[in-house]
RNA sequence: GCCGGGAUGGCGGAAUUGGUAGACGCACGGGACUCAAAAUCCCGCGAUGGUGACAUCAUGGGGGUUCGAUUCCCCCUCCCGGCACCA
């Protein structure tokens, strides 16, 4: 055995005695139980950063885990190849995106494996291969058959001066990136996904996912947002013009008798018909049109509005209420009109205020009154009062009693809403999965017939900005329509990434079938037992999977319900932000690494050190491609080794908690490993001693080394419960430290203590070894010679030895730690106490004092109370 | 704005079910080894007061419940994630 570790050798001899094995390639097998740990796969975009190495190592660590438990475990990779970045890429540097793609994930897989990931390459899947994404096209068919995927206008961001549909984060502060053009809403016809329809069910069965954290089911269900409440017809005021009745929907029917005017989103038709002949309010609706279409804006965005000069009546009392177009109310939920009640909802008293439009309070609180007139909306149910017939009711008998008034009259029923929009999948961009349908003049829109899939995405061209090259690249969409044959146009737009994404782990079991989607070994490995990503997709990806596999389901093609039975959802790993506008108002985003922190007169400030002028500093975020302050995991796994990587990353902090990056620690890991491997130099030195069950009982320590093999074993205990329950990884290696620096202690080297010492190594590396699988691999073979660590069970501590037959009990008075006591396992509580009392410095304190009481806390402590 | 989460020494974090606040590690200081440096090993390390034993304060801020609160409840501040075309 070499006395030093060198890491680089460690590893590559590791990874190749995996290799030749293939130990890691899945199978199904019936005589052991499956276990199908899945990482989110990553974007190809040039190369790891931290957040995939811990994001990976987490898996890795979980995987091999469980491998060592006896389970037969399934840890696959891919690409979610398709996306934006690969476009900007192509623009930037002229390169096709594919190329561009392929590449980075030559470079990706080939850091992966460095990391020593046990990773079944056989079953990899990258988005962008049409082997994968015929079936989302093939699918997409079934779901158009179904009439769960159909056609109806979308809202897009549309930059004037490049003619073409840009992504929200191009969009910044309401300009193009490129272009600096002011944006333009404009309405486009695509294609949705009725994920509505699965709405209740999607709600629901969150109860069945108790391995998910609690946090993300309230956010799925939140985004879902089914809400009860009622439907409300406002009739029209013909007098005023008002062409049509409006519906609004209403969770707050209680409120109906303080309705003081009713708004309507700018795009809705009653907008749009009193526009017809009022140019200052189709001016308004004009500004309304610009600024991004993210609802983060919109719900930001100082409240704007104009009345239409319309009028409705109220369907109760028959008054006249003024209709007015305002900012905040959205035409995607509900009818895109709202009853508005000042008194009681605070957008609408902000607008109602800032228009000098009426406010009339109709709820109380439960006990006291309102101070009148309102400084605030009172939001809160209550009483109803000034409500006429209504008065003086519960908010939730109110509201079924105006509900059977409105019903009765026809202009009302109860209703439930969601939240929860259709999913819009069409994409008017080139790098991604085209949509297969083909437009004939004659025969309308005609799907791809099955047997002519894929319809296979041209990887040759290169975007230079100004809109989707498929529509400029007549061999893609030139075509004769498949029912007439006469010359006809390809859709050119792409489907949204989240449906390449919203599958691929289905495809992992069985990524060499071609004739179909998937086929029986989907059943076998599916669920998938563990799914580990970060929280950033604790609500789009997971929620379209869901539905997805639902869609799945109900197609016949799966059996499951739900795919993901246990959710690990990682924490983000943040670094700092630096940007600066170029002359052209673009914004370009520059690595922490390469920005320095200069004093000046104002306090800190930020410059490149390439140029040294002056850089924006943007607070901390997410790694990312596109802010640019990603940090390569390269350098360290170049400089320390994977093991040192894997284990600083894993030692940082606790997997969900989010971790601003710093490299201070990364040495201490290393130094951590340096020691480990010293010790076993050192045993292995002195003559290893060859363990078996038999002579591991044979003796019976006593003294220290009693007390060491409790500590031995008392983190068998604890490793397992951090791995296995608390997925706690950096508590799991503090007390493998512990356990070491205790080892390190043991002055002995008499035949007990190097027998102790064979177990306490033993031990080590084995619960070390999925954090830190190639130093354990190599330190196996030197405490075992001739066996496989990757042929160990997962160690099991010995019951007798956790047995300690005197404890420390804390003595406290008053709650304030006063001293400690020595007491016999199973002693009396009489005895707990008069011990205790009699202690030096707690009767110190305690003499002359009256004692209120006394607690006593098995095993723990004893509280006095003067 | 709405939904979800977070804040503990100089730093990352620990305290698992309301029971010893600061485990483990980093940084730093002192010492040993060395011609020297690196590496390694040993000791110290929340703040204040005290020679010391020890005492008091301290878990973002304010209040509450409890024998006892980092942990539970209410209010507030700041930070992070998501908000449907980044992935």
């Amino acid at each position: 055995m070499q006395e030093k570790y060198h890491p680089q050798e460690v590893e590559q001899l590791a990874q190749q005695s995996w290799q030749e094995k293939t130990v890691f390639k899945a199978s199904e097998q019936a005589d052991k139980p499956k276990f199908y740990c899945l990482s989110m796969f990553p974007y190809p975009s040039g190369k790891l950063h931290m957040g995939h190495v811990r994001n990976y190592t987490i898996g890795d660590v979980l995987s091999r885990y469980r491998r060592m438990n006896g389970y037969n475990v399934l840890q696959p990779m891919g690409w979610d190849a398709f996306g934006l970045p690969a476009e900007n890429a192509a623009i930037q540097r002229g390169v096709p995106p594919a190329q561009w793609t392929h590449d980075n994930i030559a470079y990706m897989r080939g850091q992966l494996q460095s990391l020593g990931f046990g990773i079944d390459w056989s079953r990899e899947v990258a988005t962008c291969h049409p082997d994968y994404y015929r079936w989302n096209q093939w699918l997409f068919l079934r779901m158009l058959e179904q009439g769960i995927a159909y056609q109806k206008t979308q809202v897009v961001n549309w930059d004037p001066v490049d003619q073409t549909v840009l992504a929200n984060e191009q969009v910044i502060d309401g300009r193009g990136w490129r272009t600096g053009a002011v944006i333009e809403k404009r309405e486009i016809p695509g294609y949705y996904l009725a994920i509505t329809r699965y709405a209740d069910e999607l709600l629901a069965d969150l109860e069945k996912l108790p391995g998910w954290p609690e946090r993300v089911r309230t956010m799925q269900a939140n985004w879902i947002g089914k809400s009860h409440g009622v439907d409300i017809i406002f009739p029209p005021d013909a007098d005023s013009g008002m062409p049509q009745a409006l519906k609004v929907f209403t969770t707050r029917a209680d409120t109906l008798m303080g309705t003081t005017y009713v708004a309507v989103a700018a795009e809705h038709p009653v907008a749009l018909h009193a526009a017809r002949t009022n140019q200052p309010l189709a001016a308004f609706i004009e500004t309304c049109k610009q600024g991004a279409t993210i609802e983060a804006e919109l719900a930001t965005q100082e409240k704007a509005g104009m009345a239409t000069g319309l009028f409705v009546t109220h369907p109760l009392t028959s008054e006249r209420l003024p209709v007015w177009v305002a900012n905040y109310v959205l035409m995607s939920y509900g009818e895109g009109a709202v009853m508005a009640v000042p008194a009681h909802d605070e957008r609408d008293f902000d607008f109602a205020s800032r228009y000098g439009l009426p406010i009339k309070a109709v709820i109380k609180p439960r006990q006291g009154s309102l101070d009148l007139p309102l400084g605030q909306a009172f939001t809160d149910d209550g009483i109803t009062i000034d409500s006429g017939r209504f008065s003086g009711l519960e908010s939730m008998v109110a509201i079924d009693a105006v509900a059977v008034a409105l019903a009765e009259k026809g202009l009302g029923e109860k209703r439930v809403r969601y939240r929860l929009r259709d999913w819009g999948i069409s994409r008017q961009r080139y790098w991604g999965c085209p949509i297969p349908l083909i437009y004939c003049d004659q025969c309308g829109t005609v799907p791809v017939p099955d047997d002519q899939l894929p319809v296979v995405l041209p990887e040759d061209l290169v975007p230079d900005g100004s809109g989707n090259p498929l529509t400029k690249t007549a061999a893609f969409y030139a075509c004769n329509c498949p029912r007439c044959g006469s010359p006809a146009r390809r859709e050119t737009d792409t489907m949204d990434t989240f449906v390449d994404s919203s599958w691929y782990f289905i495809r992992y079991a069985c990524p060499d079938q071609h004739d179909a989607m998937v086929d029986q070994r989907a059943n076998y490995w599916l669920p998938v037992d563990q799914y580990i990503g970060g929280i950033e997709h604790a609500i789009l990806h997971l929620l379209y999977s869901r539905f997805w596999s639902k869609v799945m389901r109900d197609s016949g093609l799966v059996t499951f319900d739900e795919p993901f039975s246990n959710l690990l959802t990682q924490g983000m790993v943040l670094n700092e932000i630096f940007s600066r506008k170029s002359e052209s108002g673009r914004i370009e985003y520059y690595a922490p690494a390469e920005v320095d922190v200069i004093q000046n007169e104002d306090g800190k400030a930020y410059v490149l050190r390439a140029d040294a002028e002056p850089v924006e500093f943007g607070g901390v975020g997410t790694m990312s491609k596109s802010k640019n302050n990603g940090v390569d995991p390269q350098g360290i796994v170049d400089q320390y080794g994977a093991d040192t990587a894997r284990l600083f990353m894993m030692f940082a902090s606790p997997p969900t908690q989010t971790l601003e990056w710093s490299d201070a620690g990364v040495e201490g890991a290393f130094r951590f490993l340096k020691r480990l491997w010293r010790q076993v130099y050192l045993h292995v030195q002195s003559g290893g001693v060859a363990l078996d069950d038999a002579l591991r009982q044979q003796h019976v320590f006593s003294g220290e080394l009693k007390l060491l093999r409790c500590q031995l074993h008392q983190t068998i205990v604890k490793v397992t419960d951090d791995l296995e329950r608390r997925h706690t990884f950096n508590t799991a290696i503090a007390t493998v430290m512990e356990l070491l620096n205790g080892l390190a202690k043991l002055p002995g080297n008499d035949l007990p203590s190097r027998q102790l010492a064979q177990e306490t190594l033993e031990a080590i590396v084995l619960l070390l070894s999925p954090i830190v699988p190639h130093i354990c691999h190599t330190l196996w073979r030197e405490l075992r010679p001739g066996t496989e660590l990757l042929d160990q069970p997962w160690p099991q501590a010995d019951e007798q030895a956790l047995v300690q037959d005197e404890i420390t009990l804390v003595v406290q008075v008053n709650g304030k730690l006063r001293g400690r006591i020595q007491i016999a396992r199973d002693a009396e509580p009489a005895a707990i106490e008069h011990a205790a009392m009699t202690d030096e410095h707690v009767h110190k304190i305690i003499a002359g004092q009256t004692i209120k009481k006394i607690v006593v806390v098995p095993g723990k402590l004893v509280n006095i109370v003067i």
